[in-house]
DNA sequence: GGAATGCTTCGATAAGGATCGAACTATGCG
DNA sequence: CGCATAGTTCGATCCTTATCGAAGCATTCC
């Protein structure tokens, strides 16, 4: 009965509106201060301040303190994905929006997810990475073949693993209820997205939108 | 503050103890009903019936109506993964719980699941029938096979359902993590433990504390 | 140093919701 | 029909906690 992990202390410390705007809109990947968080959540500074420490105990969020700036993060891709996981959820038995705006659309498409691409762009990529054997899947391990490490060291991404985070990780997207790529390598490949100028991040949003020849040049390297 | 699904709500239904004690033990997938959900989650019955339309209504619980009984399941095994994820945040945050007391122990070993016996005992002697082939076991459903018939009849356990209730039932055990046996022939069993004075159940408790004794005899009889 | 900014702590208030007993409904048993 | 079991609804109570204003620290800038 009292028994196990808490994981009605996790889901509470989600369960406040106030919270789960500032969770949600950390998933974005970059951290943010205490006050645009409690921009982002509609609330005081003082409150914000009290959720964000309880979210800190609750050991969701890490904290880098920059001078008199406070940046508050994720606290790992972990709880990025349960995130992603009650999202899911929420999309599925929440009351369908009457009609799904096009920035949801757009979401639907490429969004980012932590620090990694989420959404049929990201769902085909994984698909046709294993494909071409650049990638090896069993279940929910991704391992990199041989093959899938020249070619990514070509393109001028690293897959080494230097810290303890692994190169690859299933994440599973919640509008298409399959499988992405996260892990360093995933964060790798977003980088390159972004650096390349291939997309943009949406402004306020999850959302990344490709130009034209960036899908292009996206769909040669990653989708064949 | 973007609009989008609303997390908070998922999660502030799993986020109250009572619930997520209900939701943890419909983890294992087999649908139980309100009595068995309210002594799980340590509640009388008429807050258990309500968290559970509560449940209901956030579309994470599906119900099947046999007669007068109500048989609340997980609706999905999306939402199973969604419990999942924050049980793996909660393991990888949580703060190793507060040292077990000495009924946390004797409850770790053995005690009352609704009506029948739950535990590391239990578990033990669901695998051992398992294995001597008087009980047939596949995934979540259990039947007993000829052998187990008269062996049980040999011992005075009838094993004729005379109710609508399944005669053999998995249910999954909190403190081990895995299946131990209900139904009928548990909760048989569980009579005559008490019947042959080989345990005693713990006041105000759901302990049940073997004497030398029965443990021997128990262990004589169901763990070969 | 003093002023400004970023953020946290404190205190009081208010609202939500978890809880249980009692009463009520529904199904099954004889 | 009468009785027993399974479950829900209602009403009252009580506790938790989200909230913000005001005040308090901390850091930076001038």
């Amino acid at each position: 009965m009292r028994e196990g992990p808490d994981i009605a202390r996790i889901a509470s410390l989600i369960g406040d509106p106030a919270r789960a705007n500032m969770l949600n809109a950390l998933m974005g990947g970059t951290a943010l201060t205490a006050s645009e968080l409690a921009l982002e959540a509609g609330v005081s500074l003082p409150t914000a301040s009290s959720h964000l420490s309880k979210l800190m105990d609750g050991g969701l969020l890490t904290l880098a303190s920059q001078g008199r700036h406070r940046y508050y993060g994720l606290a790992s891709p972990q709880v990025a994905g349960m995130i992603e996981a009650i999202i899911g959820v929420a999309e599925a038995v929440g009351p369908k929006r009457v009609r799904p705006g096009p920035r949801d659309a757009a979401m639907r498409v490429a969004r980012v997810c932590y620090d990694h691409l989420a959404g049929e762009q990201a769902v085909a990529m994984l698909d046709r990475l294993v494909d071409r054997k650049l990638l090896l899947r069993e279940e929910n391990e991704i391992r990199l073949s041989p093959s899938g490490a020249s070619h990514f060291s070509a393109l001028g991404i690293e897959t080494d693993s230097k810290s303890r985070r692994p190169v690859c990780r299933a994440c599973l997207d919640w509008s298409v209820r399959r499988s992405h790529l996260a892990g360093t390598l995933g964060a790798a490949i977003l980088d390159k997205i972004i650096a390349e100028n291939w997309a943009r991040r949406e402004k306020d949003s999850r959302a990344v939108v490709f130009s034209p020849n960036g899908r292009q040049a996206f769909e040669r390297v990653f989708l064949c």
